[in-house]
RNA sequence: GGGGAGAUUCCAGAGCGGCCAAAUGGGGCAGACUGUAAAUCUGUUGGGAAACCUUCGAAGGUUCGAAUCCUUCUCUCCCCA
């Protein structure tokens, strides 16, 4: 099965350039998709920019990931309603090696011929000014062409300045010095991307004399409407110290049954085959979970390693699991188990001398542990009776002592069916 | 430079000078139902046990009383030049 079948199949491919499969059939084609540095990590958005390169790569051809040291300095307007701030010349080069580590993770950069490579856009625009770059790539493009693009038109009522203007057409020479220099013929990105790798490729037409092409992937959305990749906290992020693997996983698992088919065959390499047995296995039983489960174990593993995935899966089952059982492998927990397994949840310390004396539910909850923000708060999660210690529901007149210790150091707080948090005590 | 519009609690967006901690929708959280799913229904969504306290861009002022009136300032947007 050849790239395009592959991504077609998975559900991957949004639009693509005429001409671009027989090129891609003809020969060992390089191809490249941009990343940029505008946080000091890559987010489980950019997963499948990543996943396009490692199939691409799969494929036999050879994938350039760009770090975007110069384009993270202008700002792309593609799907921005307002202009952005733009980030210090510090924040972005921090961002930049953090992005540029991540990415090493996933593709293969010692294969010999079809090796992936990196590269900073950055290497090659700080050794151009402005007069030449207006004179040898401005005058190529029109501005009715730039004008043109939704990326710009939608801009034009509320304004836009003319650095983020600029952006399609630094973007557009990237593509033109691969093209140049890489021989990289192919620019892969998110549909978003379309009007900026295009503007590549017209360059590469007009100034180069050749011929480029390009491919975007869909944008991911969730059948619920709401946004892929964000919870209320925020993004997902592939760094485990922005979003522990515990939550990483967890996001998930708690994927709808109709999101997991679609995840799992753009964020796993599962043949087809499998992803279909899988999915009629789900069908029989259902509150198994077996497509959740999958895809998180799959993506978990390829992100966070073996062992995170194993911490993750341990705390998932320990957190969810009913009553008596769930306290039972609480006991027999190890201190080094319990930190790794925890390690995500957030935690809090209560003296073991107020402990002793006995403390009030309410305050328990908050001054006493910092679990809920206000008394009030508290008061309300004991009335809608969300709250638990030990899995236990506990009413709002109850009294915590030592009687509900584990271990004869931990009590595991909890309100709803997802949010934990651990008391140690001192 | 000239003219106009606006800034309200997480977001959007109402808001007669007293009955406004502030309508409504969205989002969040929780409960029921389940499968740690989706859909649906219900409750809740500044702090305080309460009296009451702190909030409506900022600072002053008018008033017994202001998110609502006045002054100045800051910021945003639109139109004209």
């Amino acid at each position: 099965m050849n790239f395009i079948e592959e991504m077609t199949w998975r559900g991957m491919i949004h639009d693509i350039m005429p001409g671009t499969e027989e090129q891609l059939n003809k020969e060992m084609t390089a191809g490249y998709i941009g990343f940029d540095p505008t946080a000091d990590s890559l987010h489980i958005g950019n997963l499948v920019q990543i996943m396009t390169l490692v199939h691409f790569q799969r494929a036999g051809h050879k994938p350039f990931a760009l770090a975007g040291g110069a384009t993270g300095m202008v700002g792309d307007p593609s799907g921005k309603s307002q202009e952005r701030n733009l980030l210090d010349n510090k924040t972005l080069n921090h961002n930049l090696e953090c992005v540029k580590k991540q990415l090493e993770k996933f593709l293969d950069f010692d294969c010999g011929d079809n090796a992936a490579e990196l590269v900073n856009n950055y290497d090659w625009f700080k050794e151009i000014n402005f007069l030449d770059f207006i004179r040898d790539v401005g005058k190529h493009i029109s501005v009715n062409y730039m004008m043109a693009k939704d990326s710009v038109k939608s801009r034009l009522e509320t304004g836009m300045s003319f650095t983020e203007f600029s952006y399609q057409l630094v973007q557009g020479y990237d593509y033109y010095w691969l093209y140049e220099n890489k021989n990289c013929k192919l620019q892969m990105g998110g549909s978003d991307q379309w009007g900026n790798i295009v503007t590549g490729t017209e360059l590469i037409r007009r100034k180069g004399q050749g011929k480029a092409f390009a491919i975007t992937t869909p944008l991911i959305k969730k059948a619920d409407g709401t946004k892929f990749g964000k919870t209320a906290g925020g993004s997902i992020w592939l760094d485990k110290n922005k979003t522990s693997p515990y939550k990483f996983y967890q996001y998930w698992f708690n994927a709808s049954d109709e999101d997991a088919a679609n995840f799992i065959r753009i964020f796993t390499f599962k043949t087809k085959e499998e992803i279909e047995a899988l999915e009629s296995e789900h069908k029989e039983a259902p509150h198994l979970r077996v497509l959740q489960k999958a895809l998180a174990e799959d993506i978990t593993i390829r992100v966070h390693g073996k062992e995170e995935l194993q911490n993750a899966i341990e705390a998932s089952q320990l957190l969810f699991k009913k009553g008596d059982e769930a306290i039972a492998a609480f006991k027999n927990i190890s201190e080094q188990l319990f930190n790794d397994v925890f390690e995500g949840v957030p935690q809090g310390e209560v003296a073991m001398s107020e402990l002793e004396q006995g403390i009030e539910i309410v305050s328990f909850l908050t001054e006493a542990s910092g679990f809920l923000p206000s008394n009030k708060e508290a008061r309300r999660a004991l009335k809608e009776n969300s709250i638990s210690i030990n899995k236990a529901k506990v009413k709002m007149d109850a009294i915590v002592n030592t009687s509900v210790l584990i271990d004869n150091k931990y009590i595991l707080l909890q309100r709803g069916k997802k949010n934990f948090f651990v008391v140690k005590v001192v």
